[in-house]
DNA sequence: GGACCGAGGTAAGGTAAGTTACCGTTCCGG
DNA sequence: CCGGAACGGTAACTTACCTTACCTCGGTCC
């Protein structure tokens, strides 16, 4: 069996396994309660192969919540949206907003960070300029060049790219957040996703055929 | 009674001081991370007190979690909103939303139940009865009410009243979670809200002035 | 005034977990 | 074919911590 390829796993499979083992248990419980041996349980071996790789437990968790955080997140790279039509630009952004949001990767991903911003401050930023804060840039950028299109009308993009943003996110993800809502249908999210990009353009308030306007 | 005024503390003193005790641990550092020792260093005494008290750690836990939210959510019963002024009933809302999502106890709150809600889900679903859902439902009825006076249109109130909390909430309110930004100002609330009322009623596409009055 | 009683403090039991010392095994270069 | 270096597994070390047995002390009631 000294042959080349027998079954021996390639350090990056390896890595990865743990990796993916490391995700499915400190997701669930978060990082203090988490063990090594947890992890090691699903994988086999030992808990050397880990402290090889990473050297400690935070660095396995660091090291986790990085990539897994780049990974959902690269479907956030809005940087080709149709600019033509806003509306659709919105959709688009807000579908995949919605999408990753809900990805069980973020949330398991969110669901830790929330809790360990104050341990690990470096991660917490890292996570937001990536994701949310990278998105609300774009967002930012978007509608002002819809602004200067005169295609619509508002005092400070970057507040309103976060209300948009936050529109979208709602209570439905906050929800599922909180293990409230087992799984969202894609239904449910197209309708969540529309109702906030028409609400957004359009608002709530009734107008009658171009006769009056209420005050502001 | 008799050594009256000593200064040996009531119950109630003793008890009200293991839960600020508690909160200040249990809210940086989450409820694994969180030992009856670093709790006990902070009032003085014996552990003996707190297993006498709470029973566990997960009593304890539970208790804190239970009052504190019901003390910080209490802000949000919005039963007596004024509701001849869509408006400005919107702008009480958010302001009170807004001030309840920020106040350190709900932010530790929101930051150990995000966690925890796998191994509590108890606390989670009252949490978001009491809190969120509550408040979702009271602005529901605030806005079916002002469907059957004709001031708005929408389809579904109850994914409009999630829309009008979720961007309330916004980004903003992530960054204050992740701990990075440091202490919002009320200005920052106030714009924040009056931006966030101001989209939700009108939208942000532009509709060129009904040629009679617009100036104002 | 003396005895019961409960609250609170001391300290230890027992377990769980992060980390590492030690050793076998495998693979590569000479 | 052989020496060594790196990888990985066993098991132990050490620490932290939840929980509890035991004891002390102050107060209350007869």
């Amino acid at each position: 069996m000294a042959a080349h390829a027998a079954k021996r796993p390639t350090h990056d499979e390896r890595r990865a396994a743990m990796l993916e083992a490391a995700a499915a248990v400190f997701f669930e419980h978060g990082y203090a309660a988490t063990s090594i041996d947890a992890i090691i349980e699903r994988i086999g071996g030992s808990k050397r192969t880990i402290y090889n790789e990473f050297g400690s437990k935070e660095g396995l968790f660091t090291a986790l919540v990085t990539e897994s955080a780049d990974k959902a997140l690269a479907a956030l790279r809005v940087d080709e949206v149709d600019q033509r039509d806003l509306r659709q630009a919105l959709l688009e952004f807000a579908k995949r907003l919605m999408d990753v949001y809900i990805s069980p990767t973020l949330l398991g991903v969110f669901r830790t960070i929330v809790t360990e911003a104050q341990r690990f401050p470096d991660l917490a930023r890292a996570f937001y300029d990536k994701g949310p804060g990278r998105a609300a840039q774009r967002l930012c950028e978007v509608l002002e060049a819809a602004q200067t299109r005169g295609e619509v009308q508002l005092e400070d993009c970057a507040i309103a790219a976060d209300h948009f943003m936050g529109m979208v996110r709602d209570n439905f993800h906050l929800r599922i957040l909180l293990g409230l809502r087992p799984e969202p249908t894609p239904e449910a999210v197209e309708a969540v996703v529309v109702s906030a990009v028409d609400i957004f353009l359009d608002g709530i308030r009734y107008r009658r055929p171009p006769a009056s306007m209420l005050d502001k």
